[in-house]
RNA sequence: GGGCACGUAGCUCAGUGGUAGAGCAUCACGUUGACAUCGUGGGGGUUGUUGGUUCGAUCCCAACCGUGCCCACCA
């Protein structure tokens, strides 16, 4: 017997520890023709700890996964995890700072050694939270983009992209973080909206007592000033182009160029050019040869290149000093408040500063081109498609990519310099010596790059790098390209855009042949949770309290395509009060001695199992449709409604009548299909509740029909049909004891009041359904009786209109007649209105002439429907009346 | 500045060119046989506004208002 309530945390645990225990992942599809379905999943950081984020995105795959499992194909879900170059780094500086240790204490191999130490002992965790969520990934295949095959993809990669040139090293101004201090992508940098100033300041002109003046958000860079633009149009400057202007505080000597970069329009019209500290700066410095000064060092701290008062001043004391001395010097003329934007690093979040260094960068442009055209034509799909506008957006005005990174955990660049720099790209330093010794025709000392690369290089390469690609392997030529990538849009561009260049380039074909782009997570307001704002909902615990089968009903029936998730945890609750729901009812037909034999299902003869085979079939079809398409909230909903309001709600309880009785036919044939329907519905549910259907199936044998298979290498149900029909009777049915309920509650009768019915057996529809399902009225809708009825109706008789047969339950003694009467006026008043809207319809010419035949007959047929209801009801009223 | 979503019941959201739905909340009634983590019934809507297309629009189109996000720029 089952127990009274789901015990989840103990049956999930079970349920997973077997799954693992007997390799149940991995793929028993070994039929030769087998499709393959792969699904790699997007790797979580190894510093990560499972959010709501991770939960959505990962309870879609296994869903996918589990689902395509059960069609009998060749399914590989690929797990692993990202290195996480930045994010990693700064959590392990973080313990070590805890020991007082500073990474630049440690040399670069050490850093790395108490890297991978962290690694053993704290990292991964994630990967358990994701088994606790249920996720049936191929864990013996797990990857993590640092172990030697995928880094020796990303060494392939990098030296083939080198000797085609479109890897190169270039100096020119990247993104700066002095906290990290190493250069981010533009990806990186998050543009946030600040409150500052602008500063006018007056320059005197050389040789003359005319002045100009500028304004700027950032008078530190002034000291790197080596020109100041006018617009060449604007009449207020036209005669000091050319001119050189005095630099104040420097007494430099700068020049006053006319270039279209100048607005007249903002500010003075007249702007300061530091060409080493501003991209559009740099372009205007290099149009007019001006000098590039580089003032900041790595800590954007003032450099040896500004006077030396300024030196080793931290750019924003610096700020303050400089005010306070252009004020002394009286040439500060105005400060006016200004809202601007302001770049800063997404993972250091301090402002970023544009620096000039040598970097590597990828040549995206090049490889965007194939990437574009793959998914115009329809080889990559997006879902929903609007993504695809977001794609080409990015990848038609693509950048060159910055990929080296001044930290120490990542891959190293495979670069070796000569003694003249010269690069040697090569897989390992005797390769790189060899290259070396050609090319000088002798023996030279030869340097490693020290950079390491940006985390999504090698992210980039995930789809097949983990399929152990470059080498030839069984796996990539079984699984490539993938079938499905699921992410979140907020890493179209850091990773799907990048993994399609690669892919293309390298392995000639698309990486997945579907990019299923789901929503963010919000908290219930609609807010994006974040730990500042503390309004994070964590899995973990929404698992503790109602287990990961509700989380992840929870998250399928709300992943609508196009919308974020409004999580709550009261909708978690719901899908928990679901899961009790099926418990309960299998209780109940464990109760009743359901089994499976060999009964032929498609012989049934009794109505109300007829009926549920045809509404298991169509919850069928439209399950699988749902997800085959990736409709995962209507999987969810439809599921969820057949389970409950018709299975629950309507064919358990019609059932009551059969299986209470002795044994009979229509008995053991309930039995049968009472447990095939509950079999069925296990397998459906499978995909998004795992955990207690698995245990069920084992528990249950009366579910798990002498299958010795686990439900997860079940096969998803080929529903039997039924050439039986049922005519409708049983919705009939269903409407005609809603309507006497509706009734008998609107009245107040007392709910275990028994009452009779009558009504004139002329009426054939009526008289099938009274006369066939006399015990499911009585059990149901508390019938005594029904009698068949010519004469007057008698006080008390209220009239029931079910389409355009009436009959009356026999309720004298019983109600309020006032209660009968309002309820009489509120129908007709219903009917009423409904007969105006369809005959203003029928009235009208245009209606009649231009709608479809079918549309003029259904309103046609309503209409007189209504007619017939609501000449009855009025002579209902006219008889209380009397 | 460019782009993309979204506006439907008190809340969170589905949905459809012809009768607008669910969950939660709310109200009334109901517990000795699957289930109170429940059942039955009720109330609750000018589908953001204004136009257009159409016989017919909540759905398609346009504009506007409001909300959110992405990209770019900002002296």
């Amino acid at each position: 017997m089952l127990d009274k309530y789901y015990e989840h945390e103990l049956v999930e645990k079970d349920v997973y520890e077997s799954w693992e225990k007997d390799k149940d992942f991995v793929s028993q599809a070994n039929q030769p023709n087998s499709e393959p379905f792969c699904i790699v999943i997007p790797p979580p950081n190894v510093t990560g700890t499972l959010h709501m984020g991770h939960a959505l995105n990962n309870t879609l795959q296994d869903i996918l996964i589990r689902f395509q499992r059960m069609q009998g194909k060749d399914v590989l879900w690929q797990p692993g995890m990202d290195h996480a170059g930045i994010a990693t780094e700064m959590v392990v500086e973080r313990e070590l700072a805890k020991n007082n240790i500073k990474k630049s204490d440690l040399s670069r191999d050490e850093f790395v050694k108490k890297v991978w130490e962290w690694k053993d002992v704290s990292g991964g965790q994630i990967l358990n939270q994701l088994k606790r969520l249920g996720a049936s990934c191929n864990w013996d295949r797990e990857r993590f983009t640092f172990d030697e095959g995928l880094s020796e993809a990303v060494r392939y990669v990098f030296i083939e992209l080198f000797n085609q040139g479109l890897i190169y090293r270039d100096k020119r101004l990247s993104n700066w973080d002095p906290k990290l201090k190493t250069t981010i992508s533009d990806l990186e940098v998050i543009q946030k909206e600040i409150k500052g100033n602008l500063w006018y300041i007056e320059y005197d002109i050389e040789n003359s007592d005319e002045k100009i003046i500028v304004a700027t958000t950032r008078p530190e860079t002034m000291l790197g000033d080596t020109g100041i633009a006018v617009h060449p149009d604007d009449d207020r400057y036209k005669n000091l182009i050319g001119k050189n202007a005095i630099l104040p505080l420097v007494n430099k000597s700068i020049k006053i160029v006319a270039d279209e970069y100048a607005k007249s329009d903002q500010g003075s019209g007249a702007v300061k050019i530091t060409p080493a500290h501003d991209f559009n700066d740099y372009e205007v410095g290099k149009r007019n040869k001006l000098e590039i000064i580089n003032i900041f060092d790595e800590d954007a701290c003032l450099n040896k290149n500004v006077p030396e008062k300024y030196q080793g001043l931290d750019r924003y004391d610096a700020r303050q000093i400089i005010i306070e001395d252009l004020t002394e010097i009286g040439k500060l003329i105005k400060i006016e408040e200004n809202l601007h934007t302001v770049p800063y690093g997404d993972r250091s979040d301090v402002v970023i500063e544009p620096l000039l260094t040598d970097q590597w960068f990828v040549d995206a442009e090049k490889l965007a081109a194939q990437a574009i055209k793959k998914v115009k034509e329809k080889e990559t799909n997006f879902i929903p498609k609007n993504w695809e506008k977001t794609y080409y957006e990015w990848m038609e005005n693509i950048q060159p990519w910055c990929i080296s990174r001044q930290l120490l955990w990542g891959h190293q660049i495979p670069v070796w310099y000569g003694p003249d720099r010269k690069p040697f790209a090569a897989n390992s330093y005797e390769d790189a010596l060899n290259l070396a010794k050609n090319h000088y025709g002798k023996n030279v000392n030869i340097e490693q790059d020290t950079d390491v690369l940006d985390t999504w290089f090698s992210s980039a390469l995930w789809p097949f790098s983990t399929l152990g690609w470059p080498e030839k392997t069984v796996e990539f030529d079984k699984y490539y390209p993938t079938s499905v990538l699921v992410t979140g849009f907020d890493i179209i561009f850091f990773w799907v855009a990048r993994m399609m260049m690669m892919a293309l380039h390298f392995t000639e074909t698309i990486p997945f042949k579907d990019v299923y782009v789901h929503a963010l997570v919000r908290d219930e307001k609609g807010q994006k949770m974040s730990k500042s704002k503390g309004n994070v909902i964590d899995p973990i615990v929404l698992m503790d309290q109602y287990g990961a089968d509700s989380l992840r009903m929870t998250l399928c029936s709300m992943a609508a395509q196009g919308r974020d998730i409004k999580l709550s945890a009261q909708r978690v609750e719901g899908y928990r009060n679901f899961i009790t729901k099926i418990w309960n009812a299998i209780k109940y037909f464990e109760i009743n001695d359901c089994h499976h034999s060999n009964t032929n299902l498609e012989k049934c003869k009794n109505d109300f199992n007829i009926w549920i085979l045809k509404q298991l079939v169509q919850c069928e079809n439209e399950t699988k449709k749902a997800l085959e398409t990736y409709r995962f909230n209507e999987a969810a909903n439809t599921l969820y409604k057949f389970t409950w309001n018709i299975f629950c709600d309507w064919y358990i309880e019609l059932s009551k009548t059969i299986l209470s009785e002795p044994s009979h036919d229509d008995k053991i044939e309930t039995q049968n299909v009472a447990s095939y329907v509950l079999n069925n519905i296990m397998i459906m549910l499978h995909p998004i509740m795992p955990f207690i259907t698995e245990h069920l199936w084992k528990e249950i044998d009366f579910i798990n029909q002498n299958n010795s298979k686990k439900i997860i290498h079940s096969e998803w149900p080929k529903i039997i049909e039924t050439d039986k029909d049922d005519n409708g009777n049983v919705n009939k049915l269903i409407e005609i004891i809603s309507s006497i309920r509706s009734t008998r509650s609107e009245l107040n009768v007392p709910p275990k009041a028994m009452v009779e019915i009558c009504y004139d057996d002329n009426q054939s529809g009526l008289n099938e359904i009274f006369n066939k399902y006399s015990t499911a009225l009585s059990s149901i809708a508390k019938i005594k009786s029904v009698q068949d009825f010519k004469g007057p109706r008698s006080e008390g008789d209220i009239q029931i209109i079910h389409e355009n047969e009436t009959f009356f339950l026999k309720l004298f003694n019983i109600i309020d007649f006032k209660e009968e009467s309002i309820r009489l006026k509120k129908n007709l008043s219903k009917v009423s209105s409904e007969i105006e809207k369809i005959r203003i319809k029928l009235d009208s010419k245009n209606f009649i002439e231009n709608a479809p035949e079918d549309i003029i007959q259904e309103q046609k047929d309503r209409l007189d429907e209504y007619l017939s209801s609501k000449l009855k009801i009025e002579d209902a009223i006219k008889s209380f009346s009397s």
